[in-house]
Parts: structure tokens; sequence; C-alpha cells
DNA sequence: CAAAACATGTAACGCGTTACATGATTTC
DNA sequence: GAAATCATGTAACGCGTTACATGTTTTG
């Protein structure tokens, strides 16, 4: 339930809606953490109810009313008690690596094209960190902006670090299995199993 | 809904029970997936259904019935066309990246305890991925079994890296912070939100 | 005129975890 | 005598996704 803590951490920034916290979330951390809007809405509501945020309704003409949420005492109590609590790492599930593992059931053109095919994700996704830092690294506002900016920025870190990392693993592989072809391993290794 | 295919996987290469594939998926898969004997259990159950699979009873004297399952062609072609079709990137969810994302409401104390206590959790990963890749190194089996050890020692090697990765973003991260104590951005930065 | 932005929700489904339920045998 | 191993499951719960439901306004 870190949603409810990430919902906390914004609100504590300043007050507003579901809606617009869900900008936030997309423009900001999406490269850790995703949230729908029809998740979001109830567990908003759940968290007023439980003291952590109060809501207002601001009605508006020319669109349905905004339901603005403020963090409460209590909800910064919460936030801050759980922000320094130490957490486990989370239990991965990759399927791309279920794939490997058994690729000893596919052809070596095959394992090599899902190889290459998850190397172009993981560039493209390395492309768009980099853009997104490079528009942190010149936005004017940063100049005044240290406090938000230090830590998102910290947070793409690691997730260049580990695009870079799985780049360059790609690559050996791809680099690894091809090499093998030529130098007589041919029926070893990358025969299938079975039909 | 890949859980499926991994048990496909592994009875593909040799029929057996549900407790069995448990010790397979402990062994082989945890650093990327893992799975409970609760979920296997059903799951199997309705690939026998969906005839993917057939079960056989073996009775025993001192031991419950043990169900050996076995792949059928169905099976087996489900798993080859599985395997074969790309796949995208998982959405990632890393609350330890929120609580750092949030860190400006946090002592630098804590922003660092926090960063050392995941530095050392992370290090204590790699060591055991090292320690497994040691030891399938060394198993005189592998000699036999190039073609089962290959891709799971390849899978384990962007276990090796990303964690790398992780450990290398946290000294930075860490060494970055302590840093900025000394040369004056003091009260900047570090300093908390509000209460 | 179509699409995107603004603004809110509910319901069903999928997948995974945890707790509950049972019981013999082997190892420490 | 306690804990781990062998061997099977069910039920409840948590969290996230997708589909459904509604309607105006602004932008292209």
């Amino acid at each position: 339930m870190s949603l409810k803590y990430a919902l906390l951490g914004f609100l504590n920034h300043s007050s507003m809606t579901g809606y617009d916290l869900k900008q936030h979330f997309d423009r900001s951390v999406r490269h850790f953490w995703s949230a729908n809007l029809s998740q979001m809405y109830p567990t908003l509501s759940q968290m007023e109810k439980d003291g952590l945020l109060t809501m207002e309704v601001e009605n508006q003409e020319k669109h349905p009313p905004r339901k603005v949420y403020r963090i409460t005492g209590a909800g910064r109590r919460e936030l801050k008690q759980w922000l320094a609590e130490p957490i486990g790492l989370p239990s991965l599930r990759i399927p791309f690596l279920v794939k490997v593992f058994f690729g000893g059931c596919l052809e070596k053109e095959e394992i090599i094209a899902l190889l290459k095919d998850h190397l172009s994700r993981h560039r493209a996704l390395m492309d768009r960190y980099l853009q997104i830092r490079k528009e942190i690294m010149e936005h004017p506002e940063s100049k005044g902006m240290e406090k938000e900016f230090f830590f998102g920025n910290l947070t793409l870190g690691v997730g260049i670090k580990i695009e870079q990392a799985w780049i360059d693993w790609l690559e050996e592989s791809v680099a690894n299995i091809e090499e093998m072809n030529e130098s007589g391993v041919r029926g070893g290794v990358l025969t299938d199993q079975r039909g």
C-alpha cells in the first residue's frame, strides 16, 4: 500500500484533486510507480475517512465540481513515519527472463530475435530517461526548486543505471549466442528440447 | 499469466508433481520469478482441464498420493508459441524509490540511514547471486548439462548486473548527500517540507 | 468534426499472498 | 521432542488493471 504514501507525499507539498495527482504521478514518478485514476479515487476517499486528509468541494460552472484534498496533521505524521522506516526489496516478476530461461526450447534465431527486441525496448526507455534528465537540468525553475528536483533526479539516476545494465547484458548476450553459432557448438546448447 | 508458462517450461523437461515444481522454482528462477504452492495447485489442475497437461496419481504407502503432471502436445505447442513471441517491459513498483523521492521530508541522517539499509540488502542479494554462480560453475554435472545451465546462468548474469547498478548508485548517493552536509548546502535540500 | 483535457466514479476480473486445514515421516 | 520434509488443497484478502458509465469544453 505505497500508493497511499505516494499520495500523501504529493499532498504534503500542495493540496489538489485526484485528477491533479494523476498528472503528478505521470510526470514525476512514472519510472518506478504508476497509478490509475480508478484506483486513486477510492483510495483518496478512504484516506479521508481515516482522517489523513480533508476534502473540500469546489463548484465550477464549466466542469464538474473538483474535490480538493488537503493533508492533515495525522496524515503528515503517518507519512513521515512510513518514509523513515526501512523497507525490503520487492520480489521481482520478469516474464522476459522466463523466456530466456527456457530459451533451450527455441531456435537460435528465435532467441536472438527475442533478445534484440528487448534491447530496443530498453534503449527506448533509456532515451526517455535521458530526455527527462536533460529537461530537468535545463529547467530554469530548477534554480529555486532544489528541494523538489534533487530527489527526483536521484531516483532517475538509478533508473538510468539499471537500463544501462540491461542494455549491456543484452548486447553481450546477443554477441555471445551469435558467436557460438560460428564456432561449432551447433546442435549443442541451442537445439530445442523436444518438438 | 507467466506462471502457466514457467510450469510448462519445467514440465517440458520432465514430468513431476506440484511439490517438485515448487523446488525447481526455488532453486533456479527465484531471482526473477517466485511462486506459492497455493497458487500452483489450482493452476495445474486448470491446465489439466485445458488439455495442456495430463495427470496420473501415484499411490504411496508412507505419504499422501502424488499427482504427477505430464505435458501434452498441445502444452508443448502453447509453450513454444509463447516463448517465441516478444513481450513488453513489466511496469515497476519500487516502494523504496517512493521514499527516496519524498526524501525532502526527512532529516539528512534519516535518508542516509535509509540508503545504507538498502545498500546492505542489495549487497546481500549480490553475494547470494555470486554464490549461486560459483556453485553452477563448480558443479561437475555442468559438463553434460550445458543446455540446462547455459540459459540459467545467463539470467543470473542480468541479476548480477542490476544488483551492481543498485550498489553503485546507492554508494554514490550516500557519498553525495553526506558531502553536501559539509559544504554548506545545509538548510537547503535536506530540510523537511513541513512538520 | 474529432480528439484531448477536465472531472468524477463503479464493477468485474486477474494475479498473488497469507492464513487455514490435514497428517505421516524423517532428521536434528 | 521439535523442526523440516513430503504432499495436498481451500478461502479470504490485497492490490492493480480494464471496462463501463457520464458529460462539458477546449484545441487541432
